[in-house]
DNA sequence: GAGGGAGTTCGACGTTCATCGAACACCGAT
DNA sequence: ATCGGTGTTCGATGAACGTCGAACTCCCTC
């Protein structure tokens, strides 16, 4: 086992914030905010390649802002909500619109 | 006259978020918060050289989170927490536990 | 077990970034 | 006019970052 390190064990403002300053990272989490459902790597709706898509879950994933669980051939993603509202009460809500109801 | 873009028209995210994810600002704009003075350039509590500073205080600006307006031989620096409010309600609360009363 | 889809890892490349020392520009006071 | 304090600008440097193609690992299905 080469140790899976999912989620920190305490959100890093820092960490957290350097996560959703990037424009590609910010759309991949709009489009979970969006679905109430998980979504497979594969299916978001992105430019870069999938490679670096990889990447980019990596640092989200790192900084406790997603978590990913295999299911059935894919990995499905989806937004740790609670647990960033824990830590950072109305972070998610401020800088992204579509959760102001 | 070398134009002086103090603050963007508009408060962009991406910005504002890259802004705050480095400690060295965060610290800059935490001691702001808990002063309710302006706080003259050389006055904040740091580590780094004061041209670095300098740097540090410049992206700041240009993401408009702070203001500066000299006076008096110094440079005054205040945060932007009205300006800040009105384009990411919630924001400055979140991450700044100070400010969570 | 062979094939294929889904993600990840591995260099590599170019860009951006934080940091510094040094030099500069500005301004208030002598 | 000169001095000293305050902040900015100018390279330069090393680290971190986003991006890619290619190769790899898993696991599901036939």
């Amino acid at each position: 086992m080469t140790s899976m390190p999912q989620a920190p064990a305490r959100l890093e403002v820092t960490s957290v914030l350097r996560a959703l300053a990037d424009p590609v990272r910010l759309n991949l989490v709009r489009q979970l905010i969006r679905s109430d459902a998980p979504i497979a790597c594969g299916r978001f709706d992105t430019s870069v390649a999938k490679n670096t898509l990889s990447h980019h879950f990596k640092i989200l994933r790192e900084a406790g802002i997603i978590a990913t669980h295999r299911e059935g051939g894919q990995a499905l993603n989806v937004l740790r909500v609670d647990e960033i509202d824990d830590a950072f009460p109305g972070l998610l809500r401020a800088i992204l619109p579509e959760l102001r109801r």
